[in-house]
DNA sequence: TAAGTCGTTTGTGTAAGGCAATCCATTTAT
DNA sequence: ATAAATGGATTGCCTTACACAAACGACTTA
C-alpha cells in the first residue's frame, strides 16, 4: 500500500554491464605535471638541462635509438623543433646523430655514454623534487603510478610506430 | 667444490628495508599530459574552452569556492595571470566573483550553475579523447590512475592551505 | 592615521612551439 | 637517367603562456 511513489530499482542497474567511469584525468594530469615540471626545473638547471631535454633523453634511452621522425611523432612535436632540441643535446654531446645505413637520408639519434650518465645524474637529482610532488603517495603507489604512466605512454606511441615499421 | 666464484646471496637483500624506486615519473607525466592536452584542446575548442580553463573549473568545483590567492597557489600560477584567466571565465558567466564578507578585500570565486554545466559538457566531450590517450589502460587501471593523481594533487596543495586557514 | 594586503590593470620580456618556405642529400619511380 | 618524393636542416614569422614589476583602489589592521 505504500508503494505508489517509490519506483522499485529491481535489478535495474545490472543492465548496464560496466559503469563507465565519469572521471576525467586530463585536468589532474595537467596540473600534477605542471607542479612536477616547475619543481624539477630548479633541480635540472645546475645540470644545464630543462624538462624538455629530460623527456627527450628518457624517450631515447627507453627506445634505444630513434629516427627523428619517430621522435617527432612520439614527442608530438613539430619536426623543426625536434631539430632545435636535438641540436642543444648534441652540442653537449649527450646524443649522437648517425646516418641510417638503410636509408642515408635518415638520422638515427642515440644516447651517448655521456648522455646516459647525465640522465642518471638528473634522475638522481630529481629524487628530492619528486619526493615533494608525490609526497602523499607511498612507495608502492608511486610505483604503480609509474607503471600506469609508462603503459599509457607506450601504448599511444607504439600504435603509430606499428603502422610505420 | 664449485663454489669459489659465486657469492652467496644468503638473505643479504633483506638488510635494506625498502628499495627506493629508481623510477622518475616526471618525464612520463609531462609527456602524457602533453598528449592529453593536445588531444583535449580540439574537443574543447567547440565549447569555447581551453585546458587552462578546464583545470581552473575543475579545481573550483572540487574546492567549492576559493579565494584568488588560494587559486594562485594551487594552480601555481602568478596572481596577475589568475586575474586574466578568471576574467575570461567570468565573461562567459562560468564563474562568479563575490566579495568575502569576512574580508572585503578578498574575492571568493565560485562556479556558477552555467559553469558547472559547461564543465560537465566538457568532460563528456573529453571521453573520446581520453579513450585514445589512455587506450592501453582498462577501466580499473584508469580509475586507479585517477585516484593516484587526485591524491598526489590534493596532497601538495593542501599542505600550503593547511598552514593558511 | 599609517602601513600592509587583495585584487586589478598595464606593460614588458621570455620561452615554447606551430607553420611555411627553402635548401641539400638521398631514395624511388618512371 | 631523369624526375619526383622524402628526411632532415635552417630561417623567419607568429601566437600563446607565463613570469615579473609598477601603480592604483578598496579595504583591514596596527
Amino acid at each position: 500500500m505504500t508503494s505508489s511513489l517509490v519506483i522499485q530499482p529491481v535489478m535495474e542497474p545490472v543492465i548496464q554491464p560496466v559503469m563507465e567511469p565519469v572521471h576525467r584525468s586530463g585536468a589532474l594530469l595537467d596540473q600534477l605535471a605542471r607542479r612536477a615540471r616547475l619543481r624539477a626545473e630548479s633541480e635540472l638547471a645546475p645540470l644545464g638541462l630543462r624538462q624538455r631535454h629530460l623527456v627527450a633523453l628518457t624517450v631515447l634511452r627507453c627506445s634505444g635509438g630513434s629516427t627523428q621522425q619517430a621522435l617527432s611523432s612520439t614527442l608530438m612535436m613539430d619536426g623543426t623543433n625536434i631539430v632545435g632540441l636535438l641540436n642543444e643535446l648534441e652540442a653537449e654531446q649527450l646524443i649522437e646523430r648517425r646516418r641510417s645505413p638503410q636509408d642515408r637520408r635518415r638520422h638515427v639519434v642515440e644516447l651517448t655514454a655521456k648522455g646516459l650518465e647525465r640522465l642518471g645524474q638528473a634522475e638522481c637529482a630529481l629524487a628530492v623534487a619528486e619526493n615533494e610532488v608525490f609526497g602523499t603517495l607511498d612507495d608502492a603507489q608511486r610505483e604503480t603510478l609509474y607503471t600506469l604512466l609508462l603503459q599509457a605512454v607506450n601504448g599511444e606511441g607504439s600504435r603509430a610506430e606499428a603502422l610505420r615499421e
